[in-house]
RNA sequence: GUACCCGUAGCUCAGCUGGAUAGAGCGUUGGACUCCGACUCCAAAGGCCGCAGGUUCAAAUCCUGUCGGGUACACCA
């Protein structure tokens, strides 16, 4: 039901105005004391030549109550407009049960493909918390579009190539050994990686021969090779560990390397185009007065980043035929994507438009930016395992008898660091602290969490009883049930929302707020008592509310827990 | 220097396609369990919405300027 549309034909009707402009207009009020939906008249001010508020009053005398309102009432300027609690409740809850699972999804993507690049880590490097924000991101927007009809892609775009390489073999072949290595994996490259830069301020010659090693890879010599897919395969192996705690998946791992012979045609295509120019011995593209050049081949006539960056956007072009290409990266890098998307405009290719940089804020520690060769870092792999031990400890001193306490502690732990990583808009910078992400109270994935497995509880206990009863809805005829009945009705509107700007903390905080609206309803009114109908009226709520959160938190990346 | 982003309660943040007394969580203080899971609920205190102009019947929201913080700005990714 689009009681907005209803409301503004009722409006328009009456004052003689178009109903998509009144649509425009009409609003909901702050306060659900002063309506449900309302209707300001100072706009009509003007054309109609009256006070608003008189404007008000002679419109709402014409209109009359729509069959779904229970009251229609003007204060000042304003057309308030109530809805008639019980019916609508009925009719909320009927549509989610109908839907089931489904609800809050649709078909508007149909077709429509969505490559998302999230995560890119790096090979030989360590997973850490400046990571998380886009694997947790890019995996929420993978299911909020595969949830809205689209054909989501998602790509780690590995950062698999370049000298760093060439050193790490270097490294390994002096100091490294294969079991050591085949141990610790990252952890062991990370030290020769770290002892080769110790080393080469002293002994200059260990560039040259870093350097050469990353040419043998690129000429494809076999032991470089060997060694290198070597290294790739461990640090996938590895990182697949922490990717399958959080919930995250990839279609694609086409990186930095699968793009090598990839590259000459768009510089050929940029010279054809009259594109190109030398400058200061690189090439580059100009482009106007808004933005700096971009440099595409480098002086030794080497590639860069941007030359990958447009051969991998003409790939993903040719391959998935995307309706849009997401880029989940730090806002650091903004300027890149600016420059790198103008070129493909000047290309002359209008899907220039279709791409997207879904940026978001960095993460520093309190005292300080992040450092992997400092040492100032933090492993996304000790938060989680904090998260889950602090769990444990929770679960059991308050359900020792739980079963399956592990799968239980692991679900609610990741899902607090994943949950809080998407409460808040993307752009803000995050200060990581262990007390904000290991803080269960309030606002946070455990609280969420146990509003699901309250209600769980509650169908539990009564699913043998109540569950063909006929249902007496005015058990919902009350401001608490009101209320989260109308976040149930609000969620697919807040799904459209959150994949419309690319920001699944909307899903987030909406289904906060249906959590606290169920914990509000649940401490007011009993749910089960001795009137089975209004029992059952009651247990559908909480039915509803318990598919709902689940559908939420699943978007976003979260279980959801039967018990906990 | 130039461009972009951020600036709302002690802290972390919503609200920003203009509308009715600016909201939440944490923290603080004070309450509520013989009762469906207290990882819960209720209440209080706490705000020149960085500052100054402008547009408007109406500005936290739009525009301009300014201050503070962040990021980036040619051969790293």
């Amino acid at each position: 039901m689009d009681y907005k549309s209803a409301i503004a034909k009722a409006v328009a009707q009456a004052a003689g105005i178009d109903a998509q402009e009144a649509v425009q207009l009409v609003e909901i009020p702050a306060d659900a004391s002063m309506g449900d939906y309302a209707f300001p008249c100072f706009r009509l001010a003007k054309t109609l030549h009256k006070a608003p508020h008189a404007i008000a009053q002679e419109l709402a005398a014409q209109i009359e109550t729509p069959p779904f309102a229970a009251m229609v009432k003007t204060v000042g300027a304003y057309i308030n407009f109530y809805l008639d609690k019980k019916q609508f409740a009925e009719d909320v809850l009927r549509d989610i049960g109908v839907q089931g699972e489904k609800y809050g999804g649709s078909e508007i993507g149909a077709g429509r493909v969505v490559c998302i690049d999230y995560s890119s880590i790096n090979i030989a490097k360590p997973f850490h918390i400046g990571h998380l924000s886009t694997t947790v991101i890019g995996s929420a927007l993978y299911r909020i579009y595969g949830f809205l009809g689209y054909v989501p892609v998602g790509i780690n775009h590995l950062g698999d190539w370049g000298t760093q390489f060439g050193k790490l073999i270097t490294a390994y072949k002096k100091w490294g050994s294969r079991e050591n290595i085949e141990k610790n994996a990252i952890s062991a490259m990370l030290e020769l990686y770290v002892r080769f830069h110790d080393e080469a301020k002293i002994n200059e010659s260990l560039n040259e021969e870093g350097r050469a090693w990353f040419k043998k890879i690129e000429d494809g010599d076999a032991e470089a090779l060997e060694i290198f897919n070597w290294f790739k395969e461990l640090t996938l192996k590895e990182v697949s560990v922490i990717y399958d705690m959080l919930g995250v998946r990839f279609d694609s791992y086409a990186g930095e390397s699968f793009y090598n012979d990839k590259m000459q045609p768009i510089i050929d295509e940029l010279n054809e185009k009259n594109l190109l120019e030398f400058s200061d011995g690189a090439y580059i593209v100009r482009l106007g007065d808004e933005l700096p050049p971009c440099i595409v081949l480098k002086s030794d006539g080497a590639t860069l980043y941007s030359t990958r960056d447009l051969a991998a956007a003409f790939y993903r072009k040719k391959t998935y035929g995307f309706y849009k290409c997401l880029y989940v990266v730090a806002y650091q890098q903004n300027l890149h994507f600016r420059q790198w998307f103008k070129i493909v405009e000047l290309m002359g290719y209008d899907w220039a438009k279709d791409l997207e940089h879904v940026a978001f804020g960095m993460v520093s520690l309190e005292d300080g930016t992040l450092s992997t060769r400092r040492g100032k870092v933090v492993f996304l792999q000790d938060v989680l395992e904090k998260a889950i031990e602090k769990t444990r400890a929770i679960i059991e001193e308050k359900s020792p008898g739980l079963e399956d306490k592990d799968t239980v502690a692991k679900e609610v732990g990741v899902g607090a660091v994943v949950f809080d990583t998407l409460c808040s808009a993307r752009i803000k910078d995050i200060t990581f602290s262990f007390d904000r992400v290991l803080n269960f109270d309030g606002e946070t994935g455990p609280y969420v969490q146990y509003t699901h497995a309250r209600c769980a509880s509650l169908l539990r206990r009564a699913e043998l009883n109540f569950a063909a009863e006929d249902k007496d809805y005015s058990a919902l005829d009350n401001t608490e049930a009101f209320a989260a009945a109308k976040l149930l009705f609000g969620f697919p509107e807040a799904v459209r929302r959150a994949c419309e700007k690319n920001e699944p903390y909307l899903i987030t905080r909406h289904i906060i707020e249906l959590a606290k609206a169920m914990n509000r309803f649940y401490y007011e009114h009993r749910i089960i008592d001795e009137d089975k109908a209004k029992t059952a009226a009651r247990l559908e709520l909480a039915a509803c509310v318990k598919q709902t959160i689940k559908t939420g938190l699943w978007l976003i990346g979260v279980s959801a827990p039967e018990r906990m």
